[in-house]
DNA sequence: CATGGCGGTTAGCGAGCGTTAACCTGACGG
DNA sequence: CCGTCAGGTTAACGCTCGCTAACCGCCATG
């Protein structure tokens, strides 16, 4: 096997493409998408890198620890990413439609660039030890009340609680990507974005409308 | 199926309310859709119907063929289900936008009511052992496709895979329900249905929409 | 009143799981 | 040139899993 990589003359740094950690992590997220938590066995996962089994305890406390830092990681990139692009178009003097139009683009980018992890974020929450749930949890709340209070600035009249449900179902309607196109590659990607940005908008607006 | 149901002359065959068959799923769907089909053991089955472990057996010829049982049957009565709904609409004369509400509408319902099999509908299908799968794929498939057409019956400017995008978007949209109102009861279960309903209309209108 | 079988029970098996232990190797800094 | 140590290996442990075996009580029926 690649004993070692090419990198610098450094220590040690990253070599150069994904560190072995980032490796293992990526299979990770693909096994546990496709087989579910519970149905990856840690063999399998050092089978995928090219390692086998037990020498993934080097560079992870455990199975729980690697679905913790895949939840954790996504949670904290769609917030924090969220957050950024809600506070450029505040910054930039834009209208409140042009931040919730920020946050359903940066949305789509990763349920279209990160399927399996999008599919980890609404599936495996469940299987995490109680108190990385907790944590994932408040990261995914905080997300949702970014959204929330973003959409109420654009349509102040939607009560609270509607709008949960509003983000919620527009969620929803986003991470259908993961249902889409089996391989791995969209037929046509920024088709396939520019749809689901619509749809959203149109759902997003007609929650709003006054009955 | 069950060879001995309730049949003819036996003074006592079912309980009044459930069968045992029927608890069983039911509490099987509920345990499955909480912590994975890989998550529950098949004791814990047992103890949720007050019998314990091995009895199972006496119903079921594993803990596959429970899973199989409830997507096979979640699939038929969603795909049966929208095809008397188009067909009714089709006989009372209607316009192809009244069927394509009652497919919505009907979804609506059944992601409300069934929480639990619309979870495991879109979650555990890959769990299933590849004859059933493939058989449940197939029920599936045909649902999509009898959205796709009724869809395309109101908008035939919509390309054929664009359409199936929209419907797989709406899905996402309308099964979001599982993950409102955590305990199992809306708040408002009418208003929560509307909102959805119009949500899901309002995306299909602007992913048809021209650009 | 015997009987048959439905629907339970507990014991236990064999496989697979996540994890630990003990050991090895090759690269690198002093 | 040697010691350290990161990052592998295989063996094995203990536990849990799905499932089978063996057994049994109840109750409707002939």
């Amino acid at each position: 096997m690649s004993a070692h990589e090419p990198s610098g003359s450094s220590t040690f740094s990253p070599p150069a493409g994904l560190s072995r950690r980032e490796q293992i992590l990526r299979e990770a997220s693909r096994l546990f998408a496709a087989h579910g938590f519970h149905g990856v066995g840690v063999d399998e996962i050092g089978a995928a890198v090219g390692i086998s089994g037990p020498a993934l305890y080097r560079h992870f406390a455990g199975k729980d620890a690697m679905l913790t830092e895949l939840l954790v990681g996504i949670s904290t990139r769609l917030r924090d990413g969220g957050q950024q692009r809600v506070a450029e178009a505040a910054e930039a003097g834009e209208p409140a439609s042009a931040a919730l139009e920020a946050l359903v683009a940066g949305h789509i980018d990763f349920a279209i660039d990160d399927r399996d992890l999008i599919t980890l974020h609404d599936r495996e929450l469940d299987r995490l030890p109680a108190d990385d749930r907790r944590r994932v949890r408040q990261l995914q709340r905080q997300y949702v009340e970014l959204w929330v209070e973003t959409l109420r600035g654009v349509h102040p009249s939607l009560a609270p609680e509607r709008a949960r449900a509003a983000v919620h179902a527009v969620f929803g309607l986003l991470n259908s990507t993961r249902r889409l196109s089996r391989p791995n590659a969209l037929p046509d990607r920024e088709e396939t974005a520019q749809l689901l940005h619509r749809m959203a908008l149109a759902a997003f607006t007609e929650a709003a409308r006054q009955d």
